[in-house]
DNA sequence: TAAATTACGTTGTTTTTACAACAAAACGAG
DNA sequence: CTCGTTTTGTTGTAAAAACAACGTAATTTA
């Protein structure tokens, strides 16, 4: 198991011993896979039976509209689990597509093992559950934070509504954000040119400087 | 205790005994609220240390922006729970705005002994812990199929998303939505005008037919 | 029932966005 | 370094949305 180290530092094993990982892994029937950078993992609406723990790399839940137009729901980095609302929620199909954007490990757990704990509820099992609880919420949590960006009703407060909320988590007024222009775009749900266009303007109008990634929203 | 069979129906206390809901309700401190339509419970941005039961009535979360726009999150009847989510991610300020859309009642629980059940992990509390988690998971699915809406870029296909998605639910052609146009807009972050105005091009062009808050869509 | 209020559709104007097309800059692979 | 690819900014035009204003219908309340 050359994957336990990374399991261990995962969230939802947090306070998990190494023996209690080694004994859940083997109930929730546990693999390893490997997948390359731009690979689609599951497309809208594939049916999904297991609990995705991301163990390296970086993944991306994306919704697609008819006519190409991309929108990105959340990122998810090492430690992140993705598929468990589902789990919990009944739901069989997958909400969005599930894209690599970079090369990543994924461990697979059987959902079914995951949401049934064995009858007889052990320590372990709680714990998970408890972690479980934990990470739904901070997801929840993320979800609503992108709402207030995307409700907007112009690119521009969009655009200063997301990267006042990017200053206030780093807590400086320069920083760098995790997209590029065309990611930022389907982000905030508009189109690249209009966006590129806007930030033009609010740095002639003073509000910000940029270059590249690189912001400083005064 | 007049509001017992209230608790007991909701989804939170599913599966627990009218006993350990005695139980539960002294040891989380629950206290009952009642409060008029129309008014507000908690500002955005307020804090919040309680985790509320919706006991009858009907709550709703919304977002306002600078220049008095307003976004619908969600909707909470009865039997629902608010700032769970809150509680467990640490977040100590409830991220929206909470209104009485009814005249409701209210179950407030203390949220720290919530989320740190006793020592003794008894077993309602281990299956209060898997209601809440199934709880989150279903607003989490809730608010990802919101995105499938405001994600596009006209008002035609955030309209023809949302309504496909009742049609489905539904099963039928023909249906009823639970919001008025100013909500309507509201949810799917637009205009009213330019939404009634859609609408009725919508019509002409034979995609639905409306009637107030009853639709068909073809 | 009358009066007031709210909800809805409509229209015209202004602002904003989407879309397409292109040029410059940055980046990467050979 | 060079060539090809990707990213970004820019511009013009067409489409769409926001906004304001108003008339009418529906609903509420006194």
């Amino acid at each position: 198991m050359e994957f336990l180290e990374k399991v261990k530092k995962s969230q939802i094993f947090e306070n998990i011993s190494e023996k209690d990982i080694r004994a859940l892994n083997f109930c929730f029937k546990t693999r390893v896979l490997k997948i390359n950078k731009g690979e689609t993992i599951l497309n809208e609406g594939d049916p999904l039976e297991s609990i995705i723990l991301v163990l390296s790399g970086h993944l991306r839940s994306v919704m697609n509209d008819y006519f190409g137009n991309t929108s990105i729901i959340a990122d998810h980095y090492t430690g992140f689990a993705i598929g468990v609302e589902e789990a919990f929620s009944g739901l069989t199909n997958f909400q969005a597509s599930l894209i690599a954007i970079e090369d990543s490990e994924l461990l697979l757990m059987n959902k079914y093992r995951v949401i049934k704990p064995c009858e007889n509820m052990c320590p372990r099992h709680i714990t998970l559950q408890n972690n479980l609880v934990k990470l739904i919420s901070q997801k929840n949590i993320n979800l609503l934070e992108k709402f207030h960006h995307i409700t907007k009703h112009t690119t521009r407060d969009k655009v200063l509504s997301y990267l006042q909320s990017i200053k206030k988590k780093v807590g400086s007024s320069y920083f760098d954000i995790p997209f590029n222009r065309q990611e930022l775009a389907d982000y905030l749900s508009v189109e690249r040119s209009a966006l590129s266009n806007e930030l033009s303007k609010m740095q002639n109008d003073g509000l910000i400087e940029f270059n590249k990634n690189h912001f400083h929203l005064k």
